[in-house]
DNA sequence: ACCATGTCGTTGACGTGTAAACAACTGTGA
DNA sequence: TCACAGTTGTTTACACGTCAACGACATGGT
């Protein structure tokens, strides 16, 4: 038995609504997405990735790096995303292994409308509770403990 | 079109952040748990609220209202869990229709086994990263957001 | 007592994520 | 140039969550 060090009430206080906040804000975030525009979240990143993509286009494997995401997963989400023509794929011409993910106009056109409406919601159930202070202090947060989880990879968007 | 207010610089930050922040911190504190002790982090939330339950039993739908869980989640969650001698179901005394979860003994020991070093994990890569200003303030907004997302519930632990 | 309506918990069909295996291909050192 | 270890992206098998439908039971009004 290590050290059991308990967390004191602010400790717990911080994790337990950490945790129910990622519940329930997640949830009302995507269900808002989903109502407006019919992308899941996961759509919605993949897409937001690759408009901040030169070309609008990128390697799957690069593609899946820079979302956190195992290749399988977006292999698979690339599939179906396919299918309903918001993206492509092409062959690389540098590797014949290669896959390269391409953002089609109707992808294009879906994010582009569906964007506000997601800000919007950000805004309505985090950002505008919220006061300046304590919008950095989050910021802050996420920073440290990302500094923590990833010290060396560049997780930026 | 409504308004299409974008978020500004820190705005931007602190949604990014929360968002990576969340993808990481889970996979890394659940990763933890489950090479520590061999339960996933639902299995460790619902012994954790069947701990804390009179009896160390509790009714399937008030299971899963507190966990804000859906009770179809919870009912295939706890077949599992069943199967691996964890928690035990009884039938109900009052209502015919119901069915109480019950924590076993070997579910109890394996969630004392487990806290410590679950705890210990949450601390490393969140807690003792943190200023106690900044655990107060975390606490704080996720009160706020959550007092916004849920106004009549009482969700606490 | 009876019927209508609602709730409890479970289940089937389905969508999606993971882990491991895989074929196709690259690139490096002997 | 040629084996060989490593990469790339896909796929197969499986675990898990959701939604809708369901049978069993509860409850309130008549």
């Amino acid at each position: 038995m290590p050290e059991p060090r308990w967390l004191d009430d602010d400790e717990f206080r911080a994790w337990i609504g950490y945790r129910r906040m990622r519940l329930l804000l997640d949830a009302q975030v995507n269900q808002d997405l989903t109502r407006e525009s019919g992308l899941s979240a996961p759509d919605y990143d993949v897409l937001s990735a690759l408009t901040s993509s030169e070309g609008h286009r990128r390697r799957l494997t690069e593609l899946a790096d820079r979302m956190l995401w195992s290749k399988s997963r977006l292999s698979r989400h690339i599939g179906r995303m396919e299918q309903r023509g918001l993206v492509a794929r092409e062959g690389c011409e540098t590797d014949a292994r290669g896959s390269v993910i391409v953002l089609t106009e109707q992808g294009l056109r879906t994010i582009r409308e569906a964007a506000p409406g997601h800000v919007a919601s950000v805004r309505r159930h985090l950002i505008d509770l919220l006061s300046p202070e304590q919008i950095d202090a989050l910021g802050t947060i996420a920073e440290t403990v990302l500094a923590h989880l990833a010290p060396d990879e560049d997780l930026r968007r």
